[in-house]
Order: C-alpha cells, then structure tokens, then sequence
DNA sequence: AATGAGCGTTGCATATGATGCAACACCACG
DNA sequence: CGTGGTGTTGCATCATATGCAACGCTCATT
C-alpha cells in the first residue's frame, strides 16, 4: 500500500539472510543505491539495522526488546505461564505454549524439562505445522473455509515416515481433533519424540492457544504419555477458565 | 531521513506498550488516520503488526522470527554457546552472554542455572548498563571520548545501595575493569545477586562481547564466586581464540 | 425499529517528499 | 599514482504519500 515503507520493510527478511553491503541491498530491492541508503538510515535510526565495522548492515537490536515486550504483552501467556510451570514440576517434562496466526503457529512459551538446558531461542521460531500437536489443535478450530485452504496452500514435508503426508489426511486428522479436544504428534515430527497437547479457549468458546508436553520414548513410551493427557487437560481447562474467566483485558492502559 | 518510513517504524514501539485502535494510532503519530490506515496496512503485509479480532493492532509473529534469525547469525554466540553450556554444567549457575549495540547493552544467550533459584533475565532484554558485569566489561573498551558521552548521558537508578551513584563513579569503575580485565557486580542490580564477567575479544583485540556468571548469594557467597574468576576468565579466553581464530596474527593493541 | 455516534474504509486532488541521476569522496589495490 | 570499487551528497523531477470528505458499518440508546 504504501511503496516506500513497504520497500524499506523489505530489507529486514533480506538481512535477516545474514549482513549485507548497501549495493546488495539496492539490487535485491531493484532500486538506486541513494534510495536504499536513504532507507536503510531510517530503519537504523529506530534501531531494526545495524551497522557493523565493515559497514555493512544487519538486523538491530531493537527487534528483539521489540520481539520481547510482544510477547511479554500477551495476556494468554501471562496467565498460562505458572500454570505450564506447575506441570513441569509435577511431570517433568518439556512444556510448550502456542498459538496461531497469520497462517503460522508458534511458540509463545516453553518450560524446559531438567535435561540438558535448552535455548529460549525456541520461543518464536515457526512450528511445524503439518504435524505439531499444538497446530492440529489450533487450525483444527479454524472456520471450514479458512482450514480447508490453508490445508491446500501448505506443504506437507515428510519429517518421519509418521508425519501426515497431504492435505486430506491432514484435515481428517483435524477433524478428529475438533471432535475429542485433544491432539497428539506420535513421531511425525522427530521419530522419537511424542507429544500430547490440549487447547485454551476464550470466553467465546474459540481456541486461542494451545498446550502441549513432549518428551523423547526414550523416557517415557508413547503409552505413559498418553496416561498423562487427562492431566494435560486438566491444566488447559484451568488456564481456559482463568483467561476466559472475568475480563481482565477489557482495557490496555492510557 | 525518510519521512514515511519514519512514521511506519513509530508505530511499532507504541504498539510494544500495548494493543492499540486506529485512532489511537493516528493521534499519537499526528497524522490522519487514512495515513495511519495505509502505515498500518503496509506493516501488517511484511507480518509485523496483527490484528486481532477487536480490530485493534499489535505487535506481529514476523517480529519474533526476524529477531530468531538475527540472533542465530550472531557468530560470536554461535562460537561461543557450547563453551557457556560446558561451564554451565560445571559450576551450575546461570551463565550470560552480552553485546555492547548502540548505546544499549543487551543479553543474546543466556544458560539457566540448575538451582531452583533463577535470576530474571531475558534474552533481548536491555541489560541494567550502569551496574551489571557486562555492561562494564563492553562500555569499558569503548573509546574515550564515546564512553564519556554515553556516562553523560545515562541515568543512574539506585537499584540497591551498592549501585553506582553516578557518572563520575562509573568512570572510574570502567577504568579499573579496562585496567584488570574482568568485571564484577556485587549486590548492585539486586541486593542478592552477584556476578563476574569476563571480556570476549575479536582478532583485532576490541571487545566484541561479554559472558558472566551470576548467582544469589543464599547459594554462594560473593567470596565464592569470586573463586571462580580464573575459570569463567579461562573460559571467555577460549571463545576469544576461537572466535577470532584462523589468522593467528598477533594483535596491535597494547 | 429508528437514530445517531464512533469507528474503519475508500477515491480523489494536491503538493509534499521520495526518487534517480550525476558528481564527489574515500579506501584499497595494482 | 592511477583505477575500480565503495558509500555519500545536492538537486530537479514527478511519483507517491497525504488529508479531506463522504460512505458504510456496528453497536448503543431511544
């Protein structure tokens, strides 16, 4: 809509590629290297580009405080967070929390099991969307139409010889999902790694996020970890009464 | 520079505070909310800005994905992880790894400690620069006249008695941490937490980051971690051969 | 139901502001 | 001491962002 800020905000996934000179820039925009001058000291001037020794350009810091208080707004995580830590405690276990948007799901929290400490850097990084348990869970609740064709936009790469293969096994399997209220990811995304995932929802009755425990069948079979889904849900439940509770976002602040 | 440009990037901060309508967005940059509208629009294309069911407009996925890739192409925290999670493992606590940015210091990688205790900090997140080990550590090698400016211009909150008061005291302290080569933050951020860091330099000798280990003094005294100076020292010294690696060249800096 | 207020949205005329050009400055390299 | 590759600046042109006013919609009020 608008060509200058849509041709600056361009630069940002073209450096997220790695750093790049101001000449690259300009070609990969197909504008003058005046033009991408100029854009690239407005971005630097807020922050989102930086400039290093050699001068050339990469993504800035600001993006990650801005990343940072986005995520630290949202008012699901927020509720669910002690909630998902809860369970850890008494499970152990990796706990994730998504949610969907913008035909992408991910991760907006995440409580490490006590195995070796893994990166937060998680947190944001797209879910596999074909085979998650906390995708099904959330696309599952998309309107008909919207499901129906994103199933037909999306790619279904084969991760395991389990991972869903096409877009029709992929909507069965949503369908079945929406019908019982909970979903699973028995190795279709890494071969020995099984979750179980359960959804929150808003007051509305609309899934706004979803939960879900993971843990590799070296510890635990696919058996035992299905024996935990009741509590799993339990704890969606929780959060969902919670967050739908009372209106506690009714205003931001002023 | 870019007077659009300029306009489309505000917009994201204010959104950081917190969900906002088109109206609210229009006054708060002084532009006709038609302008805002086409801002907006262009912001929420590139995925940078959502907007929800009520209409109103937040921060957007694409941010958290951008900031994910930015920070995975950081080399100096790809070299130097697995060292930080060696050291993690041997003396369990929580291990940081900071950059100096444009007058802000932030986290980029961060190993939780294996106590129950943990310490609040994110990755992304502005680090406390007149108190915290590596801000000390990053400011301390800057350039004269660049790190005067910058003492100038910061404020100096009395998070704890043991803070730095001023310009002036903190001046001297980077002069000392310069002098000796390691930094230590004693009870100056929260009354029960001490760290020490230690410098990461490039081929060229500057310091390109900072690592350290904090811990509440309810687990270790501060005489204790002291203790462990030499190795979190040893460590940082690792990742600074290895990071500035290949050309063996001795550096001109003395 | 009817009315109106408050919000987002659209098309359009205007002139602001973004653009490409060409010339310049700088550095590294031969 | 040139020469080719950078990044940078000032400027004339016109593409493009802007504000306006009118419209459509939803919701609350009567």
């Amino acid at each position: 809509m608008s060509q200058t800020v849509d041709r600056a905000l361009s630069i940002l996934p073209l450096l997220a590629e790695g750093p790049a000179d101001l000449g690259q820039v300009a070609d990969r925009l197909g504008v003058h290297k005046s033009t991408a001058l100029r854009l690239l000291r407005t971005l630097h001037e807020h922050g989102l580009v930086y400039r290093q020794q050699d001068q050339r350009y990469r993504l800035g810091a600001r993006l990650f405080a801005l990343a940072q208080e986005a995520v630290e707004n949202l008012d699901v995580r927020e509720i669910a967070h002690p909630h998902l830590v809860a369970l850890n405690e008494q499970i152990g276990h990796t706990v994730h929390l998504a949610v969907y948007e913008e035909s992408e799901v991910l991760y907006i929290d995440k409580v490490e099991s006590r195995y070796p400490v893994r990166m937060y850097s998680r947190i944001g990084k797209p879910v596999a969307i074909t085979v998650a348990a906390v995708a099904k869970l959330l696309l599952a609740d998309l309107p008909e139409a919207e499901r129906r064709a994103l199933a037909e936009k999306l790619d279904f790469p084969m991760y395991t010889s389990r991972s869903i293969p096409n877009a029709a096994a992929f909507l069965k399997e949503l369908a079945t999902v929406r019908e019982q209220g909970w979903a699973t990811d028995l190795g279709g995304h890494e071969e020995s790694i099984n979750c179980i995932g359960a959804p929150i929802r808003g007051a509305d009755g609309r899934v706004v996020a979803a939960m879900s425990v993971s843990a590799p069948n070296v510890v635990v079979t696919a058996e035992e970890l299905l024996a935990l889904l009741p509590l799993v849900r339990r704890t969606a439940d929780v959060i969902t009464r919670e967050y739908s509770g009372q209106a506690p976002r009714q205003e931001g602040r002023a």
